[in-house]
DNA sequence: TGCTATACTTGATTTAAATCAAGGTGACTG
DNA sequence: CAGTCACCTTGATTTAAATCAAGTATAGCA
């Protein structure tokens, strides 16, 4: 539905890997400096999609998994009811689509929360690849097990974290993916709504709301519309790491 | 703690995938009858552990995944506060560890729920197979985003279902991985305690406990312990909703 | 520029499940 | 074979967050 205007060559440039900034972040960082030409060579570079444009489609064919450029992209799997689950946020320097990798089709809906432009990596062609260069298939290995782990992490946050502790837990989250890229760890631009919030932590929207008007009134954080100051970092730590502590 | 005696040969037998009777669900799937026995060189067979045995531990240095043989293993996260978090119930021919492949130290602590036996694969050694067996990529890549898949589930389970959706799911998952291997779908034992339940699902072991009473007051199930029978499999299906396919 | 829709906030009430409390069941053990 | 322990069930009460019900801001657009 959201599928009208996208911008792209109609042929895709050819990626460089090499000049990107964000090669350390990226799959690149598992590669040798001579052996990147070979991923260059697989990657198609520089889509961009406008917010709410979706990268794929829940259900239909698995084609490519995609890294993040800039901009940012949520997931979610949507149920035979319609009920919207929020899977995951990517930023720069993350791949989206692992939870499909070598499936029919894509498991989940990528969606643009911004204007947001992406690489892509035609997973026939990846794996081709990955089987040629074992630093690279141990990074993959890596990355999924990485985003099993993550969403075990999402898993227990749900079952057994207060609304406090969720989303203290993603401010945190959020504020260290900031500081890999080398941007403010304390003062950033949430890029999605506070429903997507909501939803990604199992909480209704109020809820969200309440929160971070008490995390204001606490003096913990700042926060006008999207915009978040983490006035207490430490405070926000101790928001998350009280709950581990009830189990003794 | 549960350490002591471990049961398993002095030197480890060389498995037989050719002979196993789970080759159609393990990693033999993915392979070519010919190619069997390069799976069969790495594979460390027959290991045993009793029930509560730890088949590895959170935090230590990753050396292998296993594939259950017999019995059933349960994963879980431990905060430091100590508190658990189960993430996973396996069963035979499915594979435990994927979270932690290629990564430094195993993401979770694997138990045994009862007498189990186990296959064991060396992670590099799994590694250089697949980079040499594209088709043995290709489905290590398949559990793992299945992996994710069900991560993904089950953190919507957790974040939008009730005590009773949560449950019926579970009967049903366990109950289409028994037909799997071509056991009864209906009835079944539960290789894990009520809490174990309980800790997956987000509950509280009361209210497992009260839920189950329902399902049989309402002649969906009937259960004596551990013992399960699905009366109505359509009834638990209603219970839940769009929420129909978890496990494989 | 105002209009509309969407996003966000705040308050009052309800509710599903947690917690608290107690007892029952079965299995292994000394 | 009684005793202990781990596991399971049931009932009463509490509670965190959902829902219901208005609002107010904000952005996008004609």
């Amino acid at each position: 539905m959201a599928q009208a205007i996208r911008l792209h060559q109609v042929s895709p440039l050819k990626a460089s890997c090499h000049q990107c900034s964000l090669s350390n972040l990226c799959l690149p960082l598992a590669i040798e400096e001579n052996d990147l030409d070979r991923l260059e060579d697989i990657v198609q570079q520089g889509k961009i999609y406008n917010r709410g444009e979706h990268i794929f489609d829940q259900s239909t064919p698995v084609r490519s998994c995609f890294a993040v450029k800039s901009g940012s992209i949520k997931t979610s799997i949507i149920t035979e009811g319609g009920e919207e689950q929020v899977t995951g946020f990517f930023m720069p320097g993350e791949l989206v689509g692992l939870d499909s990798m070598s499936s029919e089709n894509y498991a989940c809906t990528a969606k643009a929360l911004e204007r947001t432009s992406v690489c892509e990596f035609p997973v026939d062609k990846l794996e081709e690849l990955t089987g040629k260069l074992p630093e690279l298939q141990h990074h993959m290995y890596h990355l999924m097990s990485q985003e099993i782990q993550n969403s075990h992490q999402l898993a227990m946050l749900l079952s057994k974290n207060t609304a406090e502790e969720r989303i203290a837990a993603l401010l945190l989250s959020l504020s260290s993916r900031f500081r890999r890229r080398r941007m403010s760890a304390t003062n950033f631009s949430l890029p999605m709504a506070r429903n997507d919030i909501a939803n990604f932590l199992g909480l209704a929207v109020e809820t969200v709301s309440r929160v971070f008007t008490r995390f204001q009134n606490q003096g913990i954080i700042r926060a006008r519309g999207r915009e978040v100051e983490l006035l207490d970092v430490e405070a926000l730590q101790m928001v998350t790491r009280d709950f581990a502590r009830q189990g003794q």
